[in-house]
DNA sequence: CTGAAAGCGCTTACAG
DNA sequence: CTGAAAGCGCTTACAG
């Protein structure tokens, strides 16, 4: 058997009471007591047992981590880091943190994650896109939850989001100042709202600069309507450069796609950054060993999770509190795929 | 307030005690008594409180997994798929996985992980290497664990393993089928036992062949104490085709390493499979999109985290039972980097 | 086959 | 500042 509550107690001869209130810093308790007490927890190895703790609070203690299993099953190990930050915060407030995944064809009814249908958790964080009839779910049970990296038009839930507008600009904007002209953009689809915004920051600038206009309204740009990949990337650049083969930089909607346009254009016999300058999102692990390396925005993942861990577990303390968006900035790493030219 | 055994007990106008007996399928119960109450928790949406059930039972109804740091931060998406296919299985008896990692610099007073520091766990899996002391820690303290892919030299421990030798075998096999002489192996550290394994299965084939023997004791292999990843594969590969300029086929230790030897014999203006034929093994998600799509034994990661969790679950069941091992078959996959000759 | 009661290990007003 | 007591929602011998 472990120690309990009441072996310490004994042992310090005080009540449990006294003992649970140094525990849980709580009430006032002298100075004396409780450093005896907490001597003697130390000096017997005493952990208080979570499920007793729970079951007195009416919490569960866990927060729930949910995942649309396509992103899980991808080559994105984005959300997977993300995940790791929430973990390391949690650390500070012992919550545990249950990851799942969800399907696209998402049935509250039947689909719903167990730790929900048992309300084995305090609050949810929902990775990237996920569907819209769970979020529902969540809000309309009152569950605190916070979305990463997604967000529901038109509504105002907590958030965390990446800086994409910002970081597409400034990649863009590199591009521009390297003399480059005809600039083009590969990504997939724009139901994911962060290819939409990294979108509009690379139009933002080719306009600001009158790289297009009305005189000049084309637009170099390759949008497929499906997850991005490798292959989408090395498809876009090549049907691209079928139709423009004076493009002399491409900004990627993220690195997958990025290391796929690298491929399509050494495989073109173009060199890389000479004659094609190439620029992704996300700096995810291969990016940095690619062949040139891959210039990038780097995103702070672990830094993602621990916002959204803040921020959920506020929501969980004040369930009241207006629900708030951070925006997470992202650095640009210039690499191999973008150096500046002599 | 949810519904507790107590609403059940008074709407059903029985006592809790023949509520928790018909919740737990326990002792005997009138089937009309039974039915009624089944009825009632239906109608009333009745979801036992976990906590309360656990504080009861002295059970924690959670399950560790824990993975190097390593692992996780790197580009396998290896152990996560693992990781995912325990998760479905646990789904069965209602065991939540936690999920943490742990660094190379483990001491068991400073790095436990917090469901073990806290006993919130009946049971941990350890997915591949993980500090030696760790699984010391857990076998001191009795706490059931199950290893998977990985061993501990001289230990017999419940775990769970891919067939490497006789996935490389095959593999290995194939290349000597379609007339290849010149068969190198690329790979990273031996500290991990199923890279070993993989050597071993390629050497095998090789004496069985007679292409390596006493007057043709050559082997053409690479292998960087490190983990593995493109780079390796690719500076492997450049580094053995410099002096062995004829190799005709390369084993990988992993589908990493073979993406980045096939970038490195893309550099070299070699073809692939014409010229070299490249097999893989693990089948991560990009070995499907790379150009040639890459040849690979393909591990089914969900059915070994479903042995994993099955192994681990007799095991808390029963503390006494011998320690198991289980082999999970892999599947030999030929796409086009390994494609053969007409 | 069913119920009353004790117990799991903690928290939390409340009284002093 | 500290303790006695009730309570969190369940399980489990035990008695009948």
């Amino acid at each position: 058997m472990a120690t309990t509550i009441k072996d310490i107690a004994r042992k310090a001869g005080v009540s449990i009471s006294t003992v649970s209130l140094v525990l849980n810093r709580k009430g006032y308790v002298a100075d004396e007591t409780r450093d005896k007490i907490l001597s003697i927890m130390e000096e017997m190895n005493y952990k208080p047992l979570h499920s007793a703790r729970k079951l007195a609070t009416q919490k569960t203690g866990n927060i729930g981590y949910i995942l649309w299993e396509g992103h899980f099953s991808e080559v994105e190990m984005f959300y997977s880091q993300v995940f790791l930050g929430m973990e390391y915060a949690a650390r500070r407030d012992d919550y545990y943190i249950l990851l799942t995944t969800v399907n696209d064809h998402f049935d509250p009814k039947e689909d719903l994650p167990r730790f929900l249908k048992y309300k084995d958790v305090d609050g949810v964080a929902l990775a990237g896109r996920v569907p819209l009839e769970l979020v529902k779910y969540l809000d309309d049970n009152n569950i605190p939850f916070v979305l990463i990296d997604y967000e529901i038009p038109g509504q105002n839930y907590n958030s965390v989001k990446i800086d994409n507008y910002n970081g597409a600009f400034r990649a863009v904007e590199c591009f521009v100042r390297q003399g480059r002209k005809k600039i083009a953009f590969v990504g997939g689809t724009f139901f994911h709202p962060s290819i939409k915004e990294r979108y509009r920051g690379y139009i933002d600038v080719l306009s600001k600069y009158n790289l297009i206009s009305r005189k000049n309204p084309e637009i170099y740009s390759f949008c497929e309507e499906s997850e991005t990949s490798r292959a989408i990337g090395e498809k876009g650049i090549k049907s691209l450069l079928s139709s423009y083969p004076d493009i002399d930089a491409v900004f990627c909607c993220n690195d997958t796609t990025a290391l796929g346009v690298i491929s399509g254009i050494q495989s073109l016999k173009k060199r890389i950054p000479e004659d094609i300058a190439v620029i992704g999102f996300d700096d995810i692990p291969p990016s940095e060993f690619s062949s040139p390396k891959l210039s990038t925005l780097q995103v702070p993942k672990l830094d993602i999770g621990k916002e959204a861990y803040k921020l959920l577990y506020e929501r969980i303390c004040h369930p009241n509190i207006m629900p708030q968006t951070r925006i997470i900035p992202v650095e640009l790493v210039i690499r191999e795929s973008s150096k500046c030219l002599k």
